[in-house]
Order: C-alpha cells, then structure tokens, then sequence
DNA sequence: CAGTGCTCTTGCAACGTTGAAAGACAGTGT
DNA sequence: ACACTGTCTTTCAACGTTGCAAGAGCACTG
C-alpha cells in the first residue's frame, strides 16, 4: 500500500506537496500537481484513513446501537439511518444491546466500544432516567425511541400520548363501544407505554357511551405476549369491539389469536397497532397502524448527532418527529 | 482524554510500562502494576483504539455491505452478522449499495469507505462474474447469496437448486399437478434464480402427470412484482394449483392477489416462498418457505472473513450452508 | 569474580497523516 | 539596492500507541 511519502518520492516533492494535492489545497503550482497526480495515479494512491483520523481526531464512524437488528422497526430506522449519515459522509457501525441493561449503562457511559465513534445514536430498552442522570462522560450521544432521558440528552421522539389519543379517537369514530388496550406496563421508567396509556384513557374519557376494556399488561413487546393477552380478551364477557395494541407485534400475535378463535377482523373486533413494522402491510387483514416517518427520525437523529459532535457543551435538545395513523384493513372504514 | 503517557508521568514509570500493564504483558513486578493500576483507574484511562489500530495495522471492524438493510432477509444476517462478530472482538460497519452496480464495482475493487475495515461481508445484488474476476484489490472479502464467484473470492451459500428441487418435490407429494414458478430471470448473471429454476425443472421433470405452470419472469423481487406475476396466473385457463416464489417477498405480493380473487390458500393455490422472513410467519395463511439458517450463514461468513484477513494468500473457498423447507399453512400437509 | 540467565523496565523509532510555521523564489515598488 | 508581497514548497513535530532491542538489577553457577 502506497503512502504519501512513496508517492512524493515518485514525485520528487516532498510528502506535505503531496498531502496538499490529495486534500485539494490551493498555492499548489499546476506543474507540481500535474507530477503529483501522476505518481498518484501510478502509485495508486489511497489515504490511510486510520493515520488521517489518528492526526485530526475526525473518525467519520458513527454508532447506531438497538436492542436487535433483527426486529423491523429497528432494520428499518437502521436503513434510514445509514442512509442519512453516508449523505453525510459517515458510516454507521451497529451494534446490539439485546436489552442487557449492564450493557447499556457501560455504553451511555463511555459510548460503544471505547468510543472509537464520533458519536452514537441509541435507542434503549432497559435503561431508565437514573441511569442518565448520573452519566459523566461527554460521549456525544443522541437517544431515540423512549423518553426517558429528561434534560439530560438530546432525545428524537414522536408524541405517543398524542398518537395513542388519535388512534383512539379513530376507534371511537368507527363506532367501536367497548375498547381495550394491549401492551402496558407496570414498571413506572416505561415511559412510552404509560404515555400510550394516558392517550387512550384521555380519548375515552371524552366519549359517551365508550367503555374500557380489560387493558393487558404484558412483559416483552413480541408476538407470543400479543397472542396470549388476546387470549384473556376474545373470550371475555366483556369482550372488546376494538383493541389498541401498543406495538405491531403485539398486534400480530393478537391477530393470529383472532383468527384460530374465527372472530372477523374489524367486523367482529378491529384492531389497531403502533410502528407500522412491514409484516403489518402483509398480515391478513392488514393492520391499522400508528407510523412514526423513519426516515424523519434518522434524518433528524443524525442532523443532531452530527450537530453535537460538533458542539459538544451546546444545550441539550428534544426533537418532535410526526406520525401518522395508517389506515388500512383491520379496522372499519 | 488522558493518554498513556500522563498515566505514566502520575505512576512514575515509563508509558511502555503503563502500557504492559493495560495490555498484560508478563514481566510487570506486582508492586509496579499496582501503581501503574491506581494511576489508571485515577485518570479513567482508556485507550484510545485509533493509536493502536494504527501502529498494528488491526482495525477490529468488519464491512457489512447489502442492497437495503430494511429488507428483513437482510436485517435477520445483519442481526446475526453483528452477533457473530461481537462474539469474537469485532465492530461491524454497515452500507447499503442499494442494488447500485457502480457502487458495487468500487466496492469490490476497493473496499468499503477506503478500506477503514479489515475486511467485508457483501451481499453483491447487481454484479456479475466478469466484475469480480478483473479484482485487482487484495482487500479481504468474503460473499454471500448470489453464487457469481466462481473460484476468485470466498463464498458463503447454500444450494438452491436442491432446496428448489425440494420444496417442488414437495408439492408433487401433496397431490398438485400443475406448479408454477414465480421469479425467474433472463439475464444470465443471475444465478441464484437459474439455479431454483432447475431445481424446480428437475423435480416436475421426474413426476408424471404432473405440469409445468406458465413460469413468471420478473424485474425485482419485491412485493408488487408477486403481485403482478399472479395476476397472470390466477385467471389463466392453465391456472396452476401450486406455485413457487423465488422469494419470500414476491410471495406476500401473490398472496394478496389470491386474496383480492377469493383463491383459498392453500385449497385452491398452494404457496411456496424462500428466504423464511418474519413476514412469512404473520401473513395469512402463514408461509411455507425455503428458510437458510441465517445464523448458519452469519457465523460461517464471519468465520470465513477473519480467517481471510489473517492469511490473505491462502486459496477460496466456498461454504455450503444448510437450508430447510419450514411447513406452515400455505400448503397441504 | 566474570559469566550467564532471569526478571523487570526503558528509550527509541515507527505507523501515515496533517498543523504550524518557516523558507525559497519571483515580482513590484521606491 | 532594499524591503515588501504573494505564491509555492518544505521542515518539524505531533496524534497515541506498540515492536524492538537494549539496559539495569539481581541471583546463581562454575
């Protein structure tokens, strides 16, 4: 591999000529950069990109941390995401929290793997307010998904309160009277879940002749718990018209729940879900569901990323994304 | 950021000492290392990776380069890629080509983003066998999918043709007798979707009385192409009563269509996809699909990869990774 | 008591690049 | 002839680490 002092000896100049050409500098005489580019050419030259950032502390890497690549909605913003920072001249490393808690507090403490990063965009699982609170190091660091970081980082969010209200709302509308929500939580750090939880409750606290069904707690976020709180619902006294599922998964598991018990969706019951994960286009019916713009969040989380890195003692930010409420066959109209 | 020589100056001993104690060289008297560890932990010492990367010439990041990370086929081996790579002291760094054949072109001759990696896993979508026998680079890489290598470069696969033959065998053994294909492709670099059509060939060849539906041709793999593909089927006077998508995807697309014409899955039409992606599981009926074991592949990629990077001489070779027929709903049996 | 081997520590240079600043040269004005 | 200006080029050191080789101290050997 060719270094720029090879290519200078080529060139007969000396290693900074060389240097100057490659980064474009003026007060460099036509004539050297002719020669210079030639014994690039030769040479085939290419920067050390270690050496460069070793000198200028500039790595142009990125890390994007999530519980699991795997799931969907994390594959997706990780698409987004990489696109938005290449557009910006920085690769994305990834790495997976899986929801080791230890694992995220070594990472909100020192970034991913001894900060080898100019910065990273997290999305946590397990981690609640305390563990930011107490955070010393100044790792530039953007988080996205729950809320949970008071002011002490910059945090890319959509209003769940809002988008739990809206969905609801919607329901109410289509006529549903009996309305259950599936996927809350006990532990009082979850807090996207209480906020989904307070826009439902709002939304039918302002409707006549709306009852709550039985809400479902439930612990993970995946299909299996979505099937087995369906379980408790479908065959109820009380069984709901409708029913909010606080994320897609969830709301698969509950579907495939509905159609082994033969109930009609959205005849029988509509059902509504919250990531618009690409299975949901594809389960039958297709589901309902509450869709934060992907693309809005990366784009937003790594402008502010890259914004940070740049400003690191700056004031701490909160960046509202939009949603929307995609409509599609599992509820009526 | 305090360096090992400010660690050094606190502990009063040289850096290379300092540095023997971080990195456990043998020959440290106990006493030294003591001090020289209360001087670390005093100044919250951690190295810093660039430095070292630098002086070894080891990065400890690996490329891990798709068409589109959100295609959940792609997520699933990123998922696991990161996985297997974490296991054993690597970063991984993701980009997309987007099916871009220029981006690709560099990718193969160069390296991802100047070669900052030690090598890359690359899941080529739009290159062909010429592109990569005229490499020049010594760039460690090893391929997954599309089997274009022929003997020039690491290979990580599994066999289509058989797992075509397989899953059509199948078909036969629930009593269809009319298959068709969903998913070939003309253009003679794509090899993978020749290598199902022969398996699919094969198997119709050997079985009596049964037909050979009207083969579909497509442009992509997506969703809207199975859509479009089965609209020509599924009114045809020859209508198949099973067909084989070469993907996953091209069979969620089909699968609406059936849906739209009141085919019932699988009574009428039988339904065979490949790839196995999370999709699959939650459409209705359930997908019936070729699974590769993706963790198989991530691990034997990231195995093949690392060997690669530390004897950059040695001969190709080509990993031939298991796949299994996953049985759900869209077909008898 | 020189020689040998063992443990522990250090100094130097190097990885490939760039920032800072000085040097070389030609042209211009006085 | 001299200072000054502007263009072009180079020198030097530094980023933080580790490989190499040598040095220091000590005990044991013959």
């Amino acid at each position: 591999m060719a270094t720029l002092k090879d290519v200078a000896q080529l060139a007969g100049v000396s290693p900074r000529t060389v240097s100057n050409v490659v980064n474009d500098q003026p007060y460099v005489a036509a004539e050297t950069r002719a020669r210079v580019e030639a014994a690039l050419a030769a040479l085939d030259y290419r920067p050390n990109q270690l050496a460069k950032s070793l000198r200028t502390g500039r790595i142009g890497l990125l890390g994007f941390v999530v519980p699991d690549l795997a799931q969907s909605h994390f594959a997706r913003l990780a698409a987004e995401v990489v696109q938005a920072a290449t557009a910006r001249g920085y690769t994305v490393a990834v790495d997976q929290t899986h929801g080791d808690i230890e694992r995220e507090r070594r990472l909100i403490q020192l970034g991913p793997r001894g900060a080898m990063f100019d910065g990273a965009i997290f999305h946590p699982e397990a981690l609640r307010a305390e563990d930011i609170e107490h955070r010393e190091s100044e790792f530039p660091l953007v988080l996205v998904g729950e809320r949970i970081a008071g002011d002490h980082l910059d945090h890319v969010y959509i209003d769940d309160r809002a988008a739990a209200y809206e969905a609801t709302k919607k329901l109410i509308a289509d006529g549903h009277r009996r309305i259950a929500a599936i996927g809350l939580r006990r532990a009082d750090y979850a807090r996207t879940a209480h906020l989904r939880e307070e826009g439902v409750r709002a939304a039918l606290a302002e409707a006549d002749g709306v009852a709550a069904g039985h809400h479902q707690y439930v612990e993970r976020y995946d299909a299996e718990d979505g099937y087995e709180a369906m379980a408790n619902l479908v065959d109820s006294a009380e069984r709901p018209d409708a029913v909010i599922c606080f994320n897609d998964m969830l709301a698969m598991g509950a579907l495939r729940r509905l159609h082994e018990h033969d109930v009609d969706v959205p005849g029988d019951m509509a059902l509504v879900g919250f990531d618009d994960i690409t299975e949901a286009s594809f389960s039958f019916p297709p589901l309902t569901t509450v869709a934060a713009d992907h693309a809005q969040i990366a784009e937003t989380a790594v402008k502010a990323l890259i914004g940070r890195i740049g400003d690191p003692g700056g004031a701490v930010q909160e960046y509202l994304v939009s949603h929307r409420l995609v409509v599609r066959g599992s509820t009526r109209g």
